[in-house]
DNA sequence: CCTACCGATCGGTAGG
DNA sequence: CCTACCGATCGGTAGG
């Protein structure tokens, strides 16, 4: 949460971001992560308060930017949902072609943090999914998309973007992998 | 692989197959399978050579049910894309629902089996996944779908219907899921 | 940032 | 299926 982090914490969260990507977090010790940076375990206890606080970082990190990126579209001005939608899915994707280790961390290891870190993190994730939602629910109001399930709909579409870490090979740019994936929703939603 | 399976182990995989998705392999102990099952850690080893044998046993049972299920829909005569690919999502839904938990080992899992499980495991859902874009070419070469990216779109169905695993609360019955994802993926890839 | 070290727990084995 | 136990490793602390 404090914006000014030495250089050597900073590289902690580097190096740890990649490690708990391949090998998950309770199947990274922090001798693991203070070998590749090559100091002693016990030192990473100065930047540091414990393995947990670095899992923390990385997921509250993602989680900021995924939100601060929603609002901006929200924000925008934009009124048409299928723009509204193929923005925020744009959005979404360039962020995680951006930090694919990261989101690959934010995604799957975020349940191993403790409360209260666990129940805020599943409040972001709800707002986040709940913006999508109303994005949805208004596109059916004006009946610019069908009278699908808005919840189910969004949870699909969340799914499908989130999938991009398992499966990306760097044949697509991170826009014609938006432009894809708002084509597909955008024309599965239409009337 | 062997059918003739103790009742015991069974209990085994049961119970390791509920710890594995809640607290990951790497954060689940034989001590915890042990302990819920009620015998020493040690015991376990009557009946399963190690943790990871375990695990294999989850992931090849749901890629076997997984790939049988398909190929009986592939085999099934069906001629017509779109019909195909709502069945084979039809079923790969109802697979999901029936085994939330194995199904969640499966998907989070599968990357901490040693090899040649490791490899075997990854032939098993590249065959998986290729039958779904066979159906998606064969698609598009019959003008039913548009001439999207057949690899694009079979990873973006297939991580949609995998993230059911995640947020599936039971508002909606297996039919209605599978038909809310057929609708959306056919109407999204239709031309 | 290091040395030295802690108690706890890990997956697994020997022998019955 | 148990008792008894193994060496290895875990996250973390004390003290400098």
């Amino acid at each position: 949460m404090c914006p000014i982090t030495s250089t050597r914490k900073l590289e902690i969260i580097e190096v740890a971001t990649n490690l708990f990507k391949e090998k998950g977090y309770t199947g990274t010790s922090v001798r693991d992560i203070s070998a590749i940076i090559g100091i002693e375990a016990a030192s990473l206890y100065s930047h540091v308060s414990g393995k947990e606080e670095i899992l923390q970082g990385i997921c509250f990190d993602m989680a900021h930017k995924f939100l601060n990126a929603q609002e901006k579209v929200i924000n925008s001005g934009v009124q048409d949902p299928q723009k509204l939608l193929h923005q925020v899915i744009s959005q979404h994707v360039h962020l995680i072609t951006e930090n694919l280790s990261a989101v690959a961390v934010f995604w799957n290891e975020w349940r191993y943090m403790s409360e209260p870190f666990f129940s805020d993190f599943v409040t972001m994730q709800r707002t986040y999914e709940q913006h999508f939602k109303d994005i949805i629910i208004t596109g059916i109001a004006q009946k610019a998309f069908r009278p699908v399930n808005a919840t189910f709909s969004t949870m699909a579409i969340l799914s499908s973007l989130n999938g991009i870490q398992k499966w990306h090979n760097y044949t697509l740019s991170p826009e014609e992998m938006a432009n894809a994936f708002a084509d597909l929703f955008i024309q599965g939603l239409k009337t």
